[in-house]
DNA sequence: GTGGTCTAGACCACT
DNA sequence: GTGGTCTAGACCACA
């Protein structure tokens, strides 16, 4: 079960804020394999945000199979598998932390302000 | 003096790409207080993207009084008194990190992952 | 709510009247905190302009903290919480002040006349 | 005499500076009729400007007749005629003001600081 | 030559 | 439906 929060100020789009928190939520052990998740209903009502916004984000997560709708049961957390070598993997997060740094940097902020602030928020809220 | 360049397909606006290259140009000391940049027009045939693209860019920063113009002259590296309070400087942290976090999260990766890797290259190599 | 008006006689660009009328409301309590102004397209057509000077308005505003967008959602009144130093609104004083007797010698009159003419009708009637 | 000053930051530009203080210099009595003005040329590298913004303002006060220029011999202040009726005047600076005032107090200032301001600076330097 | 503004129209992302 | 971005091309103001 999640504590969902949306920040409207982040700028970062509702239904990737969703997606972002149900992966979390999985990294970190909140989410288990097979559990049920809201409604879409229930969390747009939640949330208050459109139905869609909820819909979409689902949908992306289903897309990527780490979830699995039942029409008619509901939403469960489904079994990802990860089909990309190791060695990819990594490529693609040193040139994502490359970037990402090059921006920070931009602003006046060194890595271990980053660290920092991402063990105690974990990049959220 | 920069090395500009445009990725089409990190998703990132043109113009953004285009700040965040003059800011770090100038947290990096390769602009200096003063230097004249490209006039709007070369910096256009240059990127191969549109004078109201490059415009809007050296627009923004001039509000943010990074950039000074002066019309028919051109356009330089202003006083950036960095004139930002501890409380902006944080919120602005936090942003990037939740960005940061919400393209890493889409790539399969964890908050855990990203500060290891930071930890290890800080974002270089 | 404002009755937004342009005057293309004036010499000051479009985009720079709406935000002044924008600013101007703000200040006037005509537009209150959170509240929801004119889609960018509403304001457009009622002015009878292109999409993207009410867009370059609304931007500008949005950087300076005056506004908060969201996306597919709207634009609102944000929370303007006065951050300006004394030495920057001394700066944008003397500015303003700058700029409007420049107009006021090219008409002819002189700081002593305005100065009348403010201390008798302070600018209104 | 006057003692020309240019501020690039003011937003208003060179020639029309150059014109205001001219202005100025005769409301206040600093050019008397009659009195010749520095050469464009001479006052174009004092100012450290293009001979063309010094020629443009010389040639904009020469349109308004309060400059006359003879050839070979040089420039000097003219007389000025007012051939509008007091009334016209008056109007007109009503109508200046207001539109003025309109965006101080959108900025944050009342009557008081801009007539404070104008008589300190008299809206220059 | 510089930057500033504006239009018309397109396509995309988000709710 | 909302705002965001971009193009192509025009005309103006300033140095």
């Amino acid at each position: 079960m999640i504590n969902f929060k949306l920040d409207p100020k982040s700028g970062v789009p509702f239904y990737r804020q969703i997606i972002d928190q149900i992966r979390y939520g999985i990294a970190s052990g909140d989410l288990k394999l097979g559990e049920q998740l809201p409604t879409v209903r229930a969390l747009a009502v939640q949330l208050k945000v459109n139905l869609n916004t909820v819909t979409k984000a689902y949908k992306e997560l289903e897309i990527q199979k780490i979830l699995e709708t039942q029409q008619g049961t509901g939403t469960f957390i489904g079994s990802l598998t990860v089909n990309i070598s190791e060695k990819e993997k990594h490529d693609k997060l040193k040139s994502i932390c490359r970037e990402f740094m090059s921006i920070a940097y931009s602003y006046g902020f060194d890595v271990e302000d980053v660290i920092q602030e991402l063990k105690q928020n974990g990049g959220r809220s």
